[in-house]
DNA sequence: CTCCAATAATTCAATATTAAACAGTACAAA
DNA sequence: TTTGTACTGTTTAATATTGAATTATTGGAG
């Protein structure tokens, strides 16, 4: 293989990575119950996959967003009352960040609302092979997210 | 497997390639000469890749935005000289769209800039491994993109 | 031929995001 | 103690995008 074929495929790769994130974004972002955003979406599941407390700072640095972004989006969360901001006791700079009952449930109605396009997907396409893509994908995320910290 | 099973693996599909998406195009984003935005070297790119002519509308159809996003996106693009706006001699209300030599070698720059990122990746990807993906996302591409005109 | 529905592009207001400037806080070294 | 540096969160101006309204044009049904 020379080097020109190599970076032709992973420039096709990358692309067909971001078509897809595109067209299942899109349509992901249709069926959001509640009008939440992608991106107050990603906050609420973060809760859930992640870690039941954390700061903005935190927050920012794992959805790859700017602190300024995610300022914003808390706010929008806080009116609709799906997270609670509140002091730090031991840190008078630090924010604490944690979510409510109803928060929880709007992120479960925005699973379930997805559901029914992941089976839909998944009556077209081979579960199995699905699955198996997975851990590669990881290998390449995991990599791309250890170059943003050197 | 249980359906919910099989809803975790395809939503765990998603999310990892929304994160590869969003992780390599910050990446690319920040290499990318002449100042261009992601939307207008995808543009240039559209050119290169898939015809050499186009409507506004077309494009916006092909990159999944709105005609409004494209009326902008071409303005900067033609302010640069990249791009030729110019009446389309048989229909009143179409404009003919086309890349200059300029565009074409701007999106050359990009492509360069970014290769010693593809190198670097493929320094540490296998490329035959990375190659045997593509047929499967393209797959997954293509019942997407079907589903939007459905 | 006339009308009318559909289409192409633009404009507009609203929103999300970014980069940069800012203000307050922490903390370690002098 | 003081000082300087780094960090946290907010604010601001600029930009890209969206959905909806607008303008102009097309082409077919009557």
């Amino acid at each position: 293989m020379s080097r020109q074929e190599d970076l032709e495929t992973a420039f096709t790769f990358f692309n067909e990575i971001n078509i897809i994130s595109q067209l299942s974004s899109n349509s992901f972002q249709r069926v959001l119950p509640h009008g939440l955003t992608q991106s107050q979406f990603t906050v609420l599941n973060w809760f859930v996959r992640v870690d039941s407390e954390a700061t903005p700072s935190r927050l920012a640095t794992a959805l790859m967003v700017t602190r300024g972004a995610i300022t914003n989006t808390l706010a929008k969360l806080e009116e609709k009352g799906f997270i609670v901001v509140s002091p730090d006791e031991t840190s008078g700079r630090q924010k604490r960040v944690t979510m409510t009952a109803a928060g929880r449930a709007a992120r479960d109605d925005a699973i379930a609302a997805s559901s029914a396009m992941l089976d839909a997907f998944n009556e077209a396409f081979d579960v199995e092979a699905t699955k198996a893509l997975i851990p590669e994908l990881q290998k390449v995320r995991k990599y791309l997210d250890e170059l943003r910290y050197s």
